[in-house]
DNA sequence: ATAGATTATCAGCTCTTCTAATAGTTTCTA
DNA sequence: TAGAAACTATTAGAAGAGCTGATAATCTAT
């Protein structure tokens, strides 16, 4: 299937006619009448109605005229992209984070830095601590970032900000009007936790171990926002970064409250391939993340 | 340029050998490299890097497979959307409305009529209300919507609601705080009006010229957004459908005050072309937008 | 009903894209 | 640091997709 016989037809839809279509293709009339005959023999059904003059779109050749027209116009997206990527020498920073990371602490930094850099284009995906793990190491990403980040020789590790972990519930939760909470208490409650794979949950659980907490695990989840919305539906609670709570904090759907025992916090780090070289692009924003908040302030 | 390239592309991007691309796709590993050197050929730049094993991505490469995942993405939906209507006989309403109504007033009609018939799929796109005319007529178009509706022996008009038209100022404006209005009022102040052809701005017009109120314009746009942010911003105050300002008055950008000498609106309506049989969604839909808020309630 | 305009179909040609064989790289191992 | 192993590039020739131009079929309007 070419692309450009979905413009032939995107524009057979607006043109209402073989003939002037052909004409603006450069093309034989003949040639618009086969690849539309192609087009109806690939999706089995009938596209336009030809027994209408000006010729009329079915309801069908309606569905694809509309799609039609937004693949096209993802598609003149990226030839312009790596057009101008091409004669701009453009920069791009490919980021790959977690979901709590990414959605939370990285969008102000995001933000700060494309005022800065207005012509580096930011890429940001998000995916599971494996994933980006593996992508860094490809080459796919040139920067991860993760919580608890692990130590490999293929990559270098910086440190990004602590998060700082909270204890978490919904409002009609017996607990939820304590000013704090004794980690110990949490042993009696529902726990809504992070899958075990997961490297926050590894975290936590030794927190948890080291303060002899032994807690019952009601359900598990592979994200922050899952977890809350299983906390906020009452299915029990959690501990949790405190910055993946503002929002909810904020409309007042969850509680977070510190706990007394110790100000716990989960490290989180910015992982790049030990062997490859950073863009210029890519060091200076790096250089925004480890400075902290330094630059807001 | 083929689509099924995109797909080949990308494939080898994740499995980042030609020779699996290859198997994968049934195709020789030779074809993969052809089709690799066209892609580079088209886009006048390296896309892989081939000095390593497994291969990698350049840059520009990347660019590629993010935007070609996303193209790929949307022609799948596409096809899929397409083989459903055929197997399903799926009904599909497509409507056309100016942005006023679209944005405001017709939410809730296509809400509750989702919930009531969840296998017919809803289209709607915002035009101006010329264009609506045209694709109506085209047929491109099941519905049309549009503000003071003009009759057409070739369309059937069904009266939609009508919309209360209130004066409209930003709160630091000294009219701000006024129970009402007089119409007269505004001859001192600068208007932020519709482009002429726009037929609220002519609806308008006539209720000026019938009070002898003669206002100094200073500044057209064709849609109510750009209405509204100019009035945020100071520059004028305007005429403007009610409903369309809630949001702005809730927040407190903007206020709307009802006019003390008539409770002004305009008509608007609901435009089908007349030779053309309504599916039997279509007639359903139109019904429940004619028979106001009854069902709601 | 017929003229005029438009689309469908067909045969033949052209250009594209495939395979298969082979040459050239890169990586890994001893 | 050779040399083997695994991979990708290149080339020629075969197969196939898609185009043109002529002509048949269909639709619209007078």
């Amino acid at each position: 299937m070419h692309i450009e016989t979905l413009k032939v037809f995107c524009d057979l839809a607006e043109l209402r006619s073989f003939s002037k279509t052909a004409e603006k293709h450069l093309l034989s009339q003949s040639a618009i009448s086969q690849q539309l005959a192609q087009l109806e023999l690939e999706h089995k059904c009938q596209l336009v109605n030809r027994k209408k003059r000006p010729i009329e779109l079915t309801p069908h050749g309606h569905i694809l005229y509309q799609g039609a027209k937004e693949v096209l116009e993802r598609y003149e997206k990226l030839k312009s992209q790596l057009s101008s990527a091409r004669s701009k020498g453009e920069e791009r920073i490919n980021v790959a984070s977690i979901f709590s990371i990414g959605m939370h602490a990285l969008p102000r930094y995001v933000k700060w830095f494309m005022v800065e850099y207005p012509n580096v284009n930011m890429h940001v995906e998000y995916a599971s601590a494996d994933k980006i793990y593996e992508m860094v190491l490809a080459g796919d990403v040139d920067i991860g970032l993760v919580a608890v980040p692990r130590h490999d020789k293929r990559l270098n590790v910086y440190e990004f900000k602590d998060e700082r972990l909270v204890f978490v519930c919904n409002p009609q939760h017996p607990l939820s009007h304590e000013p704090e909470i004794d980690i110990h208490q949490i042993m009696y409650e529902r726990f809504i936790a992070f899958d075990k794979e997961v490297p926050t949950r590894i975290w936590i659980d030794q927190i948890l171990h080291r303060y002899n907490v032994d807690l019952q695990v009601a359900m598990e989840f592979d994200n922050v926002e899952t977890v809350k919305r299983a906390v906020e539906i009452g299915s029990g609670v959690s501990i949790l970064p405190e910055i993946s709570l503002e929002q909810e904090v904020a409309t007042g759907t969850l509680r977070a409250i510190p706990f007394s025992n110790d100000n716990f916090s989960r490290p989180t780090g910015i992982i790049v391939r030990a062997d490859k070289p950073l863009s210029r692009a890519s060091k200076y924003f790096i250089d925004l993340l480890t400075s902290g908040d330094k630059k807001f302030v």
